[in-house]
DNA sequence: AGAATGATCCTCT
DNA sequence: GAGGATCATTCTC
């Protein structure tokens, strides 16, 4: 997923940027997986087929967006963590409430309210609009170093490196 | 630059 | 009833 491009095209606009960062929560020994201890009515999307969203609220505050990843009945999903915005710039700032455009998406509570995403996007298809992965302007950057490290705020299997972000990006929320 | 704190609510036990 | 895949603000150094 690094170096492709988010989009989310709504009433008010559209809206993208190219992921920085993501995480993965794999199905075999990661208990910080939500799905770890089985399905829940939380945490079914990431049951079924991958490229659909799993989207969850978090903290009483945000959301967090993840992009199913293994065959059905396999709970993985990557959870985008960071976008250099591209399109709707000025969206991203009136929904932020913020000027700076590092910050309009540098993190993954940040990016689901630059790109007006909730709950109401939960296992949606990832495929096609409104809410879809789609190759960066002028295709992929081969050459931006890739660094992986282990994954942020997450206290089981703490020493996983299930993180990664493009070195040479201002929007990574952690170094 | 790093630590502490509060906002606030859904989910699962 | 407890805790969480966060963020903005305020504090202390």
């Amino acid at each position: 997923l690094l170096g492709k491009l988010l989009v989310h095209e709504t009433s008010e606009g559209v809206t993208s940027g190219i992921i920085v960062e993501a995480e993965a929560y794999v199905s075999r020994n990661d208990p910080a997986n939500h799905a770890s201890r089985g399905r829940t009515g939380r945490n079914w999307p990431m049951f079924g087929p991958p490229g659909f969203a799993y989207v969850y609220f978090i903290y009483g505050f945000y959301h967090c967006l993840n992009a199913v990843c293994e065959r059905e009945g396999v709970p993985e999903a990557v959870l985008i963590r960071g976008l250099e915005p591209v399109e709707g710039i000025e969206l991203m700032r009136r929904r932020r409430g913020v000027a700076k455009l590092r910050d309009l998406a540098r993190g993954p509570g940040r990016l689901t309210v630059a790109m007006g995403i909730t709950l109401e996007q939960n296992a949606s298809d990832l495929t096609t609009p409104p809410l879809y992965l789609a190759e960066a302007p002028g295709g992929l950057d081969q050459h931006r170093p890739v660094v992986r490290t282990t994954r942020v705020g997450v206290v089981a299997a703490k020493g996983r490196k299930l993180r990664w972000y493009l070195a040479d990006s201002e929007c990574v929320s952690k170094r």
